[in-house]
DNA sequence: TCCATCAGGATACGAACGTATCAACCTCAT
DNA sequence: ATGAGGTTGATACGTTCGTATCCTGATGGA
């Protein structure tokens, strides 16, 4: 049951999911309540999917999917209008949880996430394509031409997995929003301002 | 059911919470399984614990409090005999998996982590001392004396974020050691080189 | 028209969960 | 020695879980 293209129906299932693993977490995410939560019976849930795990790992991969072509459409639509530290923030920004729809991504991620380290069908979710935000990163950054004392590659690493730990403290309100921006202009300016 | 010491039964059987939840999830610690974990009935987990979710705030509360001794602990056996960068990269290592001790209390943590996005009293755990660590490390950032275009507070915030981000994806497989160490490594040298 | 296939309702089943109950056992101060 | 309080074994209760089963309509090509 490996779904590449949702029908309506399978989407709306889904949805219900990520909805309710963002609210409630992944463990309440029964049969019976997606079923509720989606508005169906659940014989339907039960008919469209092969299992509950096919359900779960359908869901993640969609999220996945949909983050990226987010992430990417939000990005393209600067692209060629800005200068590099827009681009280098907006893509960086992508992990923050600014946002409803970012906040409950992060949510529905940080639980896959962690069951991931049980179920290696999730896992290989997140392995399945390499670092293509890091790579990214590390792209904007070098095509902004910064010091040579610079390693791109380096600063991408750090910056993404730092961003990332600053979202999730954002989501458990440990840091604030300011705080955060702060940190991260701080960075901005560290890796990309004037050339020597 | 506030346990600040311990006896050593409820030890046992936090200890036990902790083996299943590092290598089988969270969810699977159920009473009877950390029972039988811990080499007793599941009534005396009963008995010495005012239910299941007390047994697990308190389980995460000796986590954090060992967590943050040993931390204390292994950073003073070095302080006054070290540079800072030997104290500094210390205190972020504490971050990553890199024994089976840090290895097991990362998966745990992050099971709770995740958790506390739902349950208010483990993330009130989380919340309870503002950020020892960040502060910490802005400390050892300043001792070392930077070059004076280094703001210690943000570069510790990400340094702390980064590492932790750098662990999990150790824990997933996502990066090698090698890897890791080597960003690390940049950006202590970054942070810490030359004065002006 | 007929019937094969798809979609879904209604219900049940066995397992596992957290917890409650009741009796039995220890261990000391009295 | 004895009874009270702390501890544990054995067992059961009610709930909820994922899933299976059986049946009813709807749909659509022959």
């Amino acid at each position: 049951m490996v779904v590449d293209e949702p029908t309506a129906r399978q989407r709306r299932i889904v949805e219900a999911v990520w909805r309710i693993a963002a609210e409630r977490g992944l463990d309440m995410a029964t049969v019976r309540e997606i079923a509720v939560e989606a508005g169906v019976s659940a014989r339907v849930v039960q008919y469209h999917f092969k299992g509950k795990h096919d359900l779960l790992v359908v869901a993640l991969r969609l999220l996945h999917r949909d983050n990226e072509r987010r992430a990417r459409d939000r990005i393209a639509a600067l692209r060629d209008a800005s200068n590099p530290r827009v681009l280098l923030r907006a893509a960086l920004e992508e992990l923050l949880p600014l946002d409803d729809q970012r906040r409950t991504s992060l949510r529905v991620m940080t639980a896959y996430y962690t069951r991931s380290l049980i179920d290696p069908a999730l896992a290989s979710v997140f392995l399945h394509d390499g670092s293509p935000l890091e790579n990214m990163v590390t792209a904007l950054i070098s095509a902004a031409g910064p010091r040579h004392s610079i390693d791109a590659a380096r600063e991408a690493d750090l910056l993404v997995a730092g961003v990332t730990g600053l979202g999730l403290d954002l989501l458990h309100q440990r840091r604030t929003r300011a705080d955060v921006r702060r940190t991260l202009d701080y960075h901005l300016d560290r890796i990309l301002q004037a050339q020597p």
